[in-house]
DNA sequence: CGCCTTGTTGACACCAGTCAATTCACGTGG
DNA sequence: CCACGTGAATTGACTGGTGTCAACAAGGCG
């Protein structure tokens, strides 16, 4: 969707499908930075900042919408309500950055992977995209592990792990949050920094 | 400075000083997840967002200016210009939050803390903080391994292994660059994310 | 049916964490 | 001016979490 080093001039909305934000070293290693769900800004970044200094991969057959930056420039000069929005969009998306940061810089792995399937949840919620406990997961255990800055086999073991505390099922792209409760308290999961409770901006 | 759970009713800048964001686990354990230098927002987040996700500590004494939220509000509706920086701001610091989550799931730790030490030198530059190659780093190495997500112990490790390389010489609160080449090269780190280059927003 | 991606497993290596003791650097008070 | 106290830095021994490698199983798709 997008590569490193571009100067886009239109910045993409998300509709449908899971897109994500990832940078790859020399070595060939890749960490995703940030999963983008149906409604998410993918490349606000390249709006105010220019030059991506990462790229943008759409995880699955995506749906977007393009908004040229002279549109967002008009907008964010005359409407300062929606020129606020987009701000704290990118707002929340550093937010998002900095549990990550926790999460692999504090968390173990079982707790880092917890974490994270929390705040998908919560996402997705959101937008509509739960149907009780469970929510659609078309990640490979690889792309997982890009996100979770783990090895494709350590992924393993930790979704695995999850399975047999009875905290997840997870079963070709469905993912199943099987107890809620136990899952958000192994994550340490708290989700004020997703910033959903609804107040004047 | 701020307490995680606080809902500011004004902006913090950072004058002089060092200060960091951080969050605290419930077993204890403390990320830190940004650091600010003489010039930043450290809570613009909290002017978007309402509610803080995470607090904002002092590492050195600093001298720090206030801006009411009402002020940055009315700044924001009259003044798109400056609206578009204050979001620039938000913007970047996600970026350096992107790289650390790429530096914390996917370098070595030795390779993390010298992207570390890259991205200071280069913020403080822009300040006009650095003196050759040398700048002040008044964090203990309990403070750093907080930063990078590494024990206390393994930071004194990598520590000595960079300069035992002789790409730095750390005595008290003087860090000095001995062959930013290496390190740099050593980090792999391109300082675009930082978006530095003079161009029109 | 047979490829090819994805998931799974086991053995082993190694990076980084933990614990505990020791040294060092300073600032303070006698 | 020096003894002492304190936080920070350093060291060593050991543990343990995660990575790596390599093989194999399981599905989905042409």
């Amino acid at each position: 969707m997008v590569r490193e080093g571009d100067r886009p001039s239109e910045s993409t909305v998300l509709i449908t499908g899971l897109a994500a934000r990832y940078n790859v070293l020399k070595n060939g290693k890749r960490q995703i930075t940030a999963l983008h769900v149906p409604g998410d800004f993918v490349d606000l970044h390249g709006f105010l900042v220019k030059t991506m200094d990462h790229a943008v991969l759409a995880i699955t057959p995506c749906q977007v919408g393009t908004v040229p930056h002279e549109t967002l420039r008009r907008i964010s000069e005359n409407q300062p309500h929606l020129a606020r929005l987009l701000a704290v969009s990118v707002a929340v998306d550093a937010a998002i950055h900095r549990q990550w940061i926790v999460a692999m810089g504090r968390r173990s792995a079982l707790e880092h992977a917890a974490h994270l399937l929390c705040e998908l949840f919560v996402r997705l919620q959101v937008v509509g995209l739960t149907t009780d406990n469970s929510f659609r997961l078309p990640l490979t255990q690889e792309e997982l592990g890009d996100t979770l800055g783990l090895s494709t086999v350590h992924v393993n073991r930790i979704v695995q792990d999850l399975r047999k505390e009875e905290l997840i099922t997870w079963r070709g792209e469905t993912l199943i949050i099987e107890d809620w409760s136990r899952l958000q308290q192994l994550a340490e999961f708290d989700p004020t920094f997703l910033s959903l409770e609804a107040e004047p901006r």
